[in-house]
Order: structure tokens, then sequence, then C-alpha cells
DNA sequence: TGAGTGCGTGACAGCGCTGTCATGAATCCC
DNA sequence: GGGATTCATGACAGCGCTGTCACGCACTCA
């Protein structure tokens, strides 16, 4: 910077208020500043800017994977919000137990970042208490977080329009597959199981705990285990509403391998509205995982700029129904599936390799 | 850091040298002052630290996409390096063009990292050149930078291998369907296509230009040209090389669509191993995203380590064939695909919805 | 025993910026 | 016209750390 004061025969003070764009410098010396920090290809240094500011222009994150839609998304959404605001994004990314534990310990966003957005993780009580005093906003991503700033999706309203939806189609006898959740991560939400139950109860559909079953994603064993159980159930279901896309995607790969037709024989919605929910024609509940990144930026700006504002502040985004093939109005027992068949094998195709 | 210093009655030297792990402190005094340490919450402001150092401990990468299986997974296989090598990860998301020219003006990462790496960039000669005076190892990533460091698979050995698998399989007639890059991105390579033709040349199958078709990712109707320019030949293909999975599927998808049956009438090999080509059943040649992202992330520590190494290093990945259900051999003209119809379908379904 | 060696520690400057205060010039108003 | 006000700019301290150097002590060896 010294090099730029010279060079533009101004002090450093004065180079220093040209580039962070105070008003009062003259247009002439603005001018001269300016040729001089381009011609010598000038940048500020953050960590020299931050060092007396106490702000560091960082943003950071605490992801458990990278390779993921939701993930992915989300900092799609963020990206903007934080360049907008002339921010810098920083990933923290633990993936397992020995990182996190080394993360917690360590606390390496201390003075390091001016916010920390929380995705998709279910930390102890103890963690979160770590958390909390890092002297810095906290947002908790895609999750509840009693008492704490977070930004997630209306999960019971979501799962209560699909079940709404499932039940204008005529079904009566609905399943409901939870994704029983790898420890340390908020994979299972316990809001989705509230819509589903409250938007039979409003139809007047008893609940049946039989109807409700639960697998692990990756584990197409437990798959198709949870399916055969709905499906040896003296009533079996007519739809199924499954909590996640890539379980739902599982459990069309398991019927369709299997000859079951989906959806003359089962009705199947996902939620989510994940990328291969696309591509395996499946209805389901759109959530926007960009929305909730920027959503999730703002946020972090906001509590950035007043540090006093509201810190426990929550933001809920709608979902929204997207149908597609695989969920179909209730057949009467009588009809045989093959007439439909053509049309079906059209719209509704999907992967059953690997 | 006077803090801790104090509590632990030693002075600031003392305590810096033992948080770094410096050996001449005495087990006594490195008690005391981690002790101390915890107690207090204290972590090191690299803000500070690196004014003096002059090392920021962070590693930038340049992406123009986030929510992508290639970046993602790269991300994944480059994290633990740098956490290894105590170095964050600061991600400049640089998604249109604008974002683009501002961050090629800026260069923001300039002082703030000591390494940059750079994602799947078609970058004009200006931009490199903005790049190469960054005063920091600069790496690209999969892709051939004439001259600079970079990471890539070895696409020529990949696609010569996929093409003697179909030339293995009986197939004489091979198409071949480029990627038509989004313009700023490195999508096409020009290696495979040289891959493929070598395998031909080997083989004394006639090179036939009309073979050689290209689309658009994402432009679903490009694709149906291109399959349908194919098949409109004199003598169509009976097997197909596409240079990248997604495009791959997109074929299948319009293929199977038409009820034109793969991989009886015609064997579709992709390219990467996309998570999707696993759903597509799609035989593909592999690359691993997260080698790439780790063995980028190893150079980039090694580059940090020693400013004087070769800078132009090139680390080239070896790919390999997965073979699934898209590819068969040839069938002679005369067997009717009927009779190996059941078969294939539990093998090879995949979407065509949406 | 005294010079030499090595080790553990402290004092202090300074990294590159920004915030504060001082300064001088220009402008204003009664 | 002279004091008050405003504005553009410069001087300087100091943010929190690290690297250098000096120091003192214990130990070694001739």
């Amino acid at each position: 910077m010294a090099d730029v004061a010279e060079r533009a025969g101004v002090s450093a003070s004065t180079v220093s208020r040209t580039l962070r764009g105070y008003a009062s410098v003259s247009a002439e010396v603005r001018e001269r500043v300016e040729r001089a920090a381009r011609e010598l290809n000038f940048a500020i240094s953050r960590q020299a800017a931050s060092l007396v500011t106490g702000k560091t222009g960082v943003v950071a994150v605490l992801v458990p994977i990278l390779n993921s839609w939701f993930v992915g998304s989300a900092l799609e959404g963020l990206g903007p919000v934080l360049r907008a605001a002339g921010l810098e994004l920083v990933v923290y990314y633990v993936p397992d137990m020995a990182a996190r534990a080394d993360f917690f310990e360590r606390l390496p966003a201390r003075r390091n970042a001016d916010a920390l957005l929380v995705f998709s993780f279910d930390l102890t009580e103890e963690e979160s208490a770590r958390l909390d005093d890092l002297q810095m906003p906290v947002i908790y991503v895609s999750q509840h977080a009693e008492g704490r700033a977070s930004v997630y999706v209306d999960d019971v309203a979501g799962a209560l329009g699909g079940t709404r939806h499932l039940l204008n189609l005529g079904h009566r006898r609905i399943g409901f597959l939870r994704a029983i959740g790898v420890s340390g991560f908020t994979f299972s939400s316990n809001e989705r199981l509230t819509g589903y139950r409250k938007a039979l109860t409003e139809a007047g559909v008893p609940l049946d705990d039989d109807l409700v079953v639960g697998a692990v994603l990756g584990q197409d064993r437990t798959v198709v285990e949870a399916v055969g159980r709905l499906l040896s159930l003296q009533q079996p279901p007519t739809a199924l509403f499954v909590e996640q896309d890539e379980l739902a995607v599982a459990v069309l790969s398991t019927l369709r391998t299997s000859g079951f037709d989906v959806p003359e024989r089962l009705s199947v919605l996902g939620f989510d509205d994940h990328d291969i929910a696309r591509w395996a024609g499946l209805s389901t509940i759109a959530q926007s995982p960009t929305d909730i990144g920027r959503a999730a930026g703002e946020l972090a700006c906001a509590l950035i700029e007043t540090p006093d504002a509201d810190r426990e502040r929550h933001i809920v985004l709608p979902t929204h129904l997207i149908p597609r093939a695989s969920t179909a109005p209730l057949m009467p027992p009588s009809a045989t599936p093959e007439e439909s068949r053509g049309a079906a094998s059209d719209r509704g195709g999907t992967a059953s390799g690997a």
C-alpha cells in the first residue's frame, strides 16, 4: 500500500480511504490512486485489514458432505449473497467423527470468521454450547435449532400437502417410510411424520402404526425389508410417502425390479425434489436448497451488520408438490394393471442397475 | 494471547512457540500453556499470524459450479489433504460472466491465499496471464494447461480403452457423441476423441466422420437430433461412445422413450462414472474426481512448501472401464431383439421422466 | 576451574493495514 | 472582514501475532 501511496503522491491513509470507497476523497486524487493501484496490481490484504477492524470478511460453513445435491445447491444460493456483501466463503468439511472432534476441540473458526453456518449436523448439546460462545452469529441450516437462528423448510406443511395429494387421489391406506439416520447427522425429520399424521387425521383416516416403517439410506437391504413388511400387511398400502427422494428412488428401484407396477399398484411420493427425482419420474414435495442457502446468507449478513439483532430468528421456507409419474389415482381392485401398462412405462421407467 | 501468557506465567513468545508445537519448550511449561489456552478458549488469529509469516494458511479454489458431482467429489478429496496440512479452504464461486470478470479484475485471492486451484474453466490467455503473476502456485484441475501445473485423467487412454471394449464386443460401426461446451467452461475434450480414433485405427476400422456428432448438455433437442442423425445413416452405428455420462443418460432416455432397445440395437458407453451412471445402468469409463481433488491438494501443498519446485508439473490419473447393462456383444442382424428382452429390462431400465 | 556449548525463555520490533486526531485550506455567514 | 465551519488530507499509534536476538542457566570437557 505504501507503494501505491508513493506512486499516487498521497499518504497511505488516503489510499485506504479511496480503495474502500469513502466519499471524502477528491475526484482527482481518487483517480490517481485508482490508477496507481491498478498499475501495481495492488489488492488489499484482508489479513492486515481484519487485524485492525476486527472483522474477518469471512463466512464459514460447516458441512458433513460436499458431493451432495442439497449442500451443493445451498452453497450455490449462498455464494452470490456473500459476494454481494464482499464476504468470502470458507468451508470446514467435517466428514467423520475424528474431524468433527477436532473441529469442536480447536474451533478453528473462532476469530477467523464473522459468522458460521452449520449444515445438517445433529449436534450434541455440548457441541452447540461450544458454538454458542464462539462470539459470532451461528446459523443452523436445514434444521430446527431451539433458541438459535435457523433456516429450514416447513416440513410439517410439506408432508401435510403431500399426504393430502395422495388422499385426493383416493388413497386411504397410505404408508410412510422414514429415513433412519446415520448417527451424527440430521436426516430424519419428525416433522414430516407429523404432517403425514395431521393430514390423515383431518381426513378422518385412522392412523395405523404398521404403515410406518423405516429404512437406512444406502443400505438397500433395509429398503427391501421395509417394503416387504408393508406389502405383506393384511391391508397393504396403495400409496407410500417416503421421507426423502433418494430413499424413494431406492424404493422405486426395488419395486420395479420385482415387477411391482408403480404407480398402478402403489403410488410413491418423495420429499426434496432431488435431481434424481426428475430422472426417476418421482412425484415429490419440492424444497429449494438454493433458497435455503440464500436465506441463510442474508440472515448471516444481517446478523453481522447488527450484532444486537434477534439471534434466535427462524426462517421457514415453503415447499410445493411436484406431481410426476409415480403417483396416480387409486385403481379399483378389479381393474387389471396390464391395460394401462404402455402409458405407464412411457412415463415412469426408472433405474434398477447396480 | 497475552491473557494466556499471563495465566500460564510465561511470555507471549513462549505461548506462540508452544501452540505451534515447537520442540524447545519444556514439558512443564507446555502443560501450563496448553491448560491456560484451553481454559480461556483461545484460538490463534490467522490474520495476525499471517501478517508476519506472509503465509495465509489458505488454499483457494475457483469453481464455476458447486452443485455438481465432479466438483463436489473433488472437494471431498481435497478437504482432508488440506486439513492434514493445517490449511483452510476458501471457495470462489464464479457462476457467470459478471462474477468472472469481477474475479479477474480484482483478483481477491492475491495475498489472501497460498495457492489457487482452478476447476474446469476455459480461460483466455489473458486470464491465465493474470493468474500467472498472482505470486502463488496456481494448479489447473481437470484440464490440460500447457506450461502450468495441472491434474487430470488420461482421457486418451480412457477413450482408447472404452473404444477397445466396444470393438471387443464385436462392434465395428461405433459412433462418437461429443459434448458441445457452454462457452467459458471446459466440458469438451479433444483427447477423448483422439483416443477413440486411435482405437479404431489400431483395429483397422476406417474412420468415418459421419459417425462423430455433437450435442449440448441440458438441451435435449440437440441430443435427439444427434441420435437421429446417426440412426438415419445408411450404415448406422451399433455402438455409441458418449463423451460424458450425463449426456449418455440423456441418450439412453431418448432411445428408450422411443422404444429403441439398449443395448440390443445400440450399445451405449459413457465416460466419467457419474452417480447417475449407476442409476441408469450405464457402462462407462470411470474417473475418480476424489482422487483428482486429493492429488491437486497434495500438489498444492508441495508447491507451497517448496516455492522453487517444478511449477509445470502435470499429474495424470488413470481411468478404468465399468461394464454395466448398456453395452452388449454385437447381435447378428437375424436375431430378434425380443428374445432377450426380459433379461435386459432387469438390467438396464432407465429414467425417461420429465 | 574456566571457557565453551546448548537449551529454554523473554524482550522487542514490525508485518500492512485502519481509526483517530491534527492540520491547513477553502468556504460560509453575520 | 474575521471567526466559525467544513472538507480533504496526513501523521501516527496499534491491532495480535512471529522472528530474531540476547540472556541466563546447566552442563561438558580440557
